[in-house]
DNA sequence: TAAACGGTTGAACAACCATTCAACTGTAAA
DNA sequence: TTTACAGTTGAATGGTTGTTCAACCGTTTA
């Protein structure tokens, strides 16, 4: 993607507005940004993940209570809370044989609260 | 995904804290919402269809505007319109050879704004 | 020390998806 | 009517990604 790019060879129209695009192009958000916004919602665009904050909300669980729940392997669970992990959507904390995880904070609780409302319509 | 199968057979560990486990199997959401959710935050993890969103903010614009804006071809650019139309995210009004495209309503703003707030930590 | 078990990891595979390309529709101007 | 242009669409393609499988690590128990 080439945002702030001004007549982008891969575009191949006029500019209709071109006092539109320039207003819009000043009150974008930077690239990196979005970016960064777009791979936030790709963490939760997966139901086995969505699912796992789920179940680990409320009460922290191990992997293998997840994976009974979900009715998946505990080697797919892990994969999936790798990904949680490294976006510090989830903490974890270890205990004799058994890892237990937890949401991170309460903010992802609240996206997922306010995407609920959206989607009960 | 077998939620709220007991023992699904993909399972290849014991169930350690079945107790928890039950609790947790009926608090849990339903099996559709929880594709309802995640196929949600699927639509905003992409940075084209999130720069889209922002670009219409505010004004509503033309495909080729946005086009111009984002660097982009309009085929792309009105390839990802049709999902954001199809999820009801956009609504769009025709105007001679122009067609212009708006937000459809502030619950998806708020949404990306409580995520920009969640990353910008 | 050896066996058992919870959990992790890398490779492989299949399914999914965003962009490109070419063809097409509909509207407006010549 | 013909030309030009905004926009749409389906097929093809290349990249991404979730699950499976097998091997492995670390801790506990016998």
């Amino acid at each position: 993607m080439k945002l702030y790019e001004k007549n982008a060879p891969s575009c191949e129209c006029e500019e209709i507005h071109s006092d539109v695009i320039e207003k819009r192009r000043e009150e974008m958000p930077s690239e990196s940004t979005l970016y960064d916004l777009s791979d936030f919602f790709k963490i939760l665009g997966d139901s086995t993940r969505v699912s796992i904050l789920f179940a680990i909300d409320g009460e922290p669980m191990c992997v293998c209570d997840i994976a009974n729940l979900l009715g998946m392997t505990k080697s797919a669970v892990s994969h999936q809370l790798k990904i949680l992990r490294q976006s510090d959507l989830v903490t974890y904390r270890k205990s004799g044989k058994n890892v237990y995880y937890a949401l991170a904070d309460d903010h992802v609780r609240d996206i997922i609260e306010k995407a609920l409302e959206h989607i009960k319509e």
